[in-house]
DNA sequence: TCTATAATGAAACGATTGTTTCAAATAAAA
DNA sequence: TTTTATTTGAAACAATCGTTTCATTATAGA
């Protein structure tokens, strides 16, 4: 690790430029402190989670939190991206076993549905929640939200698109027209499945939903 | 009015125990209060919204307020309970116009599309945003939201269930699976509309939900 | 071992949170 | 006009908000 101690040494002295002498490090596993400070974040929200509600999960002491994290609003996005790459994973995972483009998007929305039915304080989805209550007040957020959902809307066309290709999804719309549907029932489905976590019900929710495509 | 104003005067003096004297009134229009308050909630959220915010849009003082309304919990369920009676007189108006099942659910969803079109601010609608933030924190809001599910569904249902009498919708699925796959869909709409407000795409999406029921 | 540097613990910061208090103002009924 | 019940205005409440401060502790490199 190379640190810039001084800028007004650059002329001087290089060994004070550059120093190599390493102080403490931190003592904590960032990754095991994301996940505490997600849970406290999914579970309240934003605006409903206090800075002693994350000292309190992460066990951290208020500095070392403003140390590492800068701020509450900054420790939030760092939270969403953990989230974000947790879920990631999960679907390219479930996507990598899918043999063909309609597998693959019931797998999509498999994963949700489990999602759904084991969330047992209906927290619903922290993404989803967090585009609500948020992208109409901090830019950064809706930042976020928008490239997530470029992101999602591009996996899911490029199912689409190998699936019209297949002929196993039709071409009455376009793939990228069926990605924004597809994207937007998932949402709703979060957005139900809150209140109601029947599987049965869900599935057959799930169900209409695919049968545009086919 | 009738006021009982002494419990322990009940079998003694009939004058003292119903009083039909009159005080001071509200000075102030509820409707319109609760209309100003609506606006800093749907724009804030509960959680984003401090007393002081609410003092300011209204321009009540504190006491009158808590002397109203209660609590902020409370003046929150009251602004709800506007801001749904206001969209469903919307509704009601847009089906009492509609010549058929097929047409009434198409007036929902471009009521639906037009709020989000006008929503400059990008609030999304007030329900679903109170759903993701507060079902899993307050009783009170899931039973509102319980409430407003079952209403809505019921309507769903009933609509369904005519257009599929009169053949206009088939019978894939029974009429109250199709209303939970449109209330769904709806949801999905308000969320998708918060970051996007292009009119095409969201007419395409409308469009691929209802083909389902054709 | 010594030195430089960052992480930590404890306390405090001013501002704001939701709510309460109470005297003063007010209006309907007597 | 007097009485009575209630609203209103102003101030204050304890508690909590997100953030900062700073002395102390700990560690990697010289």
């Amino acid at each position: 690790m190379i640190l810039i101690t001084n800028s007004s040494h650059f002329f001087g002295n290089f060994e004070t430029f550059i120093s190599l002498k390493m102080p403490k490090t931190e003592t904590f596993n960032r990754n095991q402190v994301l996940q505490q400070a997600t849970e406290v974040f999914h579970k309240n929200g934003y605006n409903g989670t206090s800075m002693q509600d994350l000292v309190d999960a992460t066990s951290l002491n208020r500095s070392s939190i403003y140390n590492s994290f800068g701020s509450k609003l900054n420790m939030f996005l760092e939270v969403l991206s953990h989230y974000q790459s947790y879920h990631n994973a999960n679907f390219n995972q479930g996507l990598a076993n899918s043999y063909n483009a309609k597998e693959a998007i019931e797998t999509i929305f498999e994963l949700n549905l489990n999602e759904i039915v084991n969330d047992n304080d209906r927290k619903g989805c922290m993404i989803v929640n967090c585009k609500s209550e948020m992208v109409n007040q901090e830019p950064s957020i809706k930042s976020f939200m928008e490239k997530n959902q470029d992101r999602m809307i591009a996996m899911l066309e490029d199912i689409v698109s190998k699936g019209q290709m297949e002929k196993i999804f039709n071409k009455d719309q376009t793939a990228n027209q069926y990605a924004l549907y597809l994207f937007s029932s998932i949402q709703g489905l979060r957005m139900t499945g809150i209140l109601n976590k029947n599987r049965e019900d869900l599935k057959s929710l799930i169900n209409t939903v695919l049968k545009a495509l086919y």
